[in-house]
DNA sequence: ATTACATGCAGTAAAATTACTACATATAGA
DNA sequence: TCTATATGTAGTAATTTTACTGCATGTAAT
C-alpha cells in the first residue's frame, strides 16, 4: 500500500463528522447529498450547509471508499469498503506486540 | 471507543512521518529523541529538526500509542501499541461488506 | 419556456497542522 | 562550579482543513 494512500484513508478517518458519513452511508445505499445532509441533522443533530457536506463527501471518496453514480440530477454515494481498505485501516495492527500464547 | 480517542490515533496515523516514526520504534526500544532524529536521517533520508520529530513524538504519545520514561536528561519512547488501539484502527473493518461465503 | 431542484465551483475566514528558530531548564560529567 | 548534553517551551510562517456564502450549471417538471 503507497504511502500516499494511507494518508488519504486515514485523513477521511480522522474526522467524526466523516465517520458519522460513513456510518450513515453503511446503513442506507445510494445516498445522495441532500439525504446525507437531513441524515447529518436527523440522526447526529448536526447542521451543516450542503457545500460543506459535499467536501466530506469529497475527501471520502478520494480514499476511495465511496462510489458515486448519477441519476438524473442526483448523485448516490455508496460505501465500498473493500479488503485492500481494511487492511490499510489496520496498518496499525502489525506493530502490536506479540501476546504470549498461554 | 471514544470519537475523540479514534481522532487522536486516526490522526496520529494520518502523516508518513508519523508512520516512518512509528515504523522506528518497532524495530527499536526506548528510544531517545535524538535517536528518532538519527534514524530519520539516516533511514528514511529526512532531516527534520529536533523540535519538529518532538512534536511528531508528542502526537503519537497523546494518542496512547507510546510510553515514556526518564532516565536522567533522557527521555526513552517505547511504542506500545495494544488491543484497544487496533481495535480503533479497525475501525473502518466494521464497515466492509460481508464477502460471501462461497 | 420557465421554474424548481440537485449539485458543482469559487472565494473567504477561522482554526489547525507542520515546519522552523530562539530561548529556557535540567541533568551529567570534567 | 562550569560546561556540554537532552529536552521543553514559546513564537512564527506557510499550508491545510473546515466551515461558510454566493453564483453557475444541468436536469426535471409544469
Amino acid at each position: 500500500m503507497q504511502d500516499e494512500q494511507l494518508d488519504l484513508i486515514f485523513k477521511a478517518l480522522a474526522d467524526s463528522t466523516r465517520r458519522r458519513i460513513i456510518d450513515h452511508l453503511s446503513r442506507h445505499e445510494a445516498q445522495s447529498l441532500f439525504e446525507v445532509c437531513a441524515a447529518s441533522v436527523a440522526e447526529d443533530g448536526v447542521a451543516l450547509s450542503r457545500q460543506t457536506v459535499s467536501q466530506h463527501l469529497s475527501v471520502i471518496e478520494k480514499a476511495g471508499l465511496i462510489e458515486t453514480t448519477w441519476k438524473g440530477r442526483t448523485k448516490a454515494h455508496s460505501l465500498r469498503i473493500t479488503e485492500d481498505h481494511t487492511a490499510a485501516a489496520s496498518w496499525l495492527a502489525n506493530y502490536k506486540e506479540k501476546e504470549p500464547t498461554i
